[in-house]
DNA sequence: AATGAATGAGGGTTCATTCAT
DNA sequence: GATGAATGAACCCTCATTCAT
């Protein structure tokens, strides 16, 4: 790659991390291609002539930033911890984190462009969703999950917990009570 | 209330009520002052005249809304149903009704109006949660509730379940995996 | 009418009138908006509202000019004046007042917009057309017309010095030779 | 002539003729550097180190044209037809050829740059108007021209026709009364 | 000389809000 | 109180032009 290509990229990079921020703080309506373009220290134009319209920089945002999530996913799914610590990690996620932000960018994403966007659609059957079933394996030989639970059931158990955590205007509420939180997830509500 | 009045709050009504299905149908900052007068037969300065801008006109549609909200949850929860079915409504809501729609207005109002909407935390803490807090006890005497598990953890726990089960991109997939959901719920990834 | 409706009609009008006067100084790609506005003292958002759009404008001007020329021209054929004289004040018309403008604004429009001007062809076929050719008749009869040109020739040989003469680069150079040019356009380049 | 300077010439005249083609079948203002320097395989940045600005690459793109028009007229001009044909040939021109485009351009640059093109000016007086005055003086000695009538007079009688015939808006209704309109152009409305 | 990248200035259009009847 | 008309501010986007290699 040379000098012209990789300061390119870079600067692509910067508007897509700004944008994103950006999004992710404000949401999409309410960001301006010029607040972007201040943020990522580059004109208007700039950002015309790598996205073309706001439209598709939020469409490329949106990849930019499922990819980033996945590749923590796939890194933890992949590890050699035990189920039960992979779990834990999964749920709660950056939830512990100083600079949790909302991801409230995910839903507003999916409400108005969720039409063709098959790129999610893709990385989710082909990657994630096989990474999802063999983790849910693991668990079941542990002895964590009920056999008779079908897969579907467990994922949606699993995302309804990870996301709803994730909600900026949910997570402080969950560090007070994250052991009953863990315990409510694998005994539910009547307990063991 | 004489004539005047009453008609004055007719008008009222149906633009608060066009607003909350707009909003609800294409989010809050895409809907215009323009598009509600028109879908509640008045004009513009009507509203103006009767909400003074758009953000407090958000504000009084998301009373309207969370006032709607609860007094169905009102009545499920003062109604003399057995722990179970009403637990069951909770979560599941409208999920099983044809036309439902997307909560996002909920979020929406959430991120952009959150300071300062003392109307729904004192609705909360004054009606809602002792409601609740009886509710729960209930269900300890059932025998349906870990007696280990507090009051603000099943919150949390209930809430998740019945806010996730409305988010319109989610509602399609809960309908065949229900009764898994259901088990889920109260026995938790391991199981009985 | 009421007073609503005559001051709106009257701004309409006024719009009308400057971007027209505008359009055929400046030709229709460089006259903004924002001109067209602060020539007739209205604010560029009453220009949308009346128009909805820069291309529905130009449409809508069109039309104006049109009928504004269409007007003369009938007064003019529908006169008892004697074939000579009308067909000389056809032939070069404005041409000899001192605020001639430019008639680009004919051809840029034409140029543009000539898909679906359905309007100007009605016009033209409905109602121009059967008084130019009536009026033929006249020429035939009182001898100033070769019998053996069709009518279709005539238009077209009329329209062609009617058009040119209204060229702004040309109109200066047409008043010293006036005379001349009448003599060619009755007799040809061969004379009589 | 070396080969720096034969390639470099060989691109100027790549743009000039892009940039004309691009001029006229658009018109000028609706053409941008961008699109010409697509169309002759150039960087945007070398048409401006070979013409300083927009503005200047349309007025060396006129004289391109003027060239290129002038050329044609003077080598028929010059040739040994009888006047008759020659006349034939000046006033149809390219109407009867397939690939007839639009002329506009040589409007949209009278209008907008008519001032200064002191290079038109001094091609017309030096070499066109001595070449149509004594092509007049052939036709009066071949007895076409009614010899009362001035080179003036007929210089712009013969220019209305050319350059009518030649817009587009108007070729095609040439051809069917093609003969019709030559008998007017010798013997005028009232025939002979 | 030639180019890919970057930009300031401006154009059309929309929207919450105010004016005038 | 209710409305049609009007508006300032701001947004997305384009284009001629310059920068940096």
């Amino acid at each position: 790659m040379n000098g012209f290509k990789k300061r390119s990229e870079q600067k692509k990079q910067a508007i897509l991390q700004a944008a994103l921020d950006l999004f992710q703080q404000f949401g999409v309506q309410k960001v301006t291609i010029a607040e972007i373009a201040k943020e990522a220290n580059v004109s208007q134009v700039t950002i015309y002539n790598y996205f073309e319209s706001k439209d598709n920089l939020i469409r490329e945002v949106f990849q930019f930033y499922v990819d980033g999530i996945w590749q923590e996913q796939k890194q933890l799914l992949q590890s050699d911890l035990p189920f039960h610590d992979k779990l834990e990690r999964i749920i709660f996620g950056k939830t512990f984190e100083a600079n949790h932000i909302s991801e409230r960018f995910f839903e507003d994403f999916m409400k108005d462009y969720a039409s063709g966007n098959s790129y999610v659609e893709k990385l989710y059957v082909e990657e994630a969703l096989p990474l999802y079933i063999e983790f849910f394996q693991q668990g079941r030989k542990e002895g964590f999950i009920d056999p008779t639970i079908s897969d579907e059931a467990i994922l949606f158990y699993l995302q309804m917990f990870r996301e709803y955590m994730q909600r900026s205007d949910v997570a402080e509420k969950v560090l007070p009570i994250a052991d009953e939180l863990t315990k409510l997830f694998f005994y539910g509500l009547r307990g063991k």
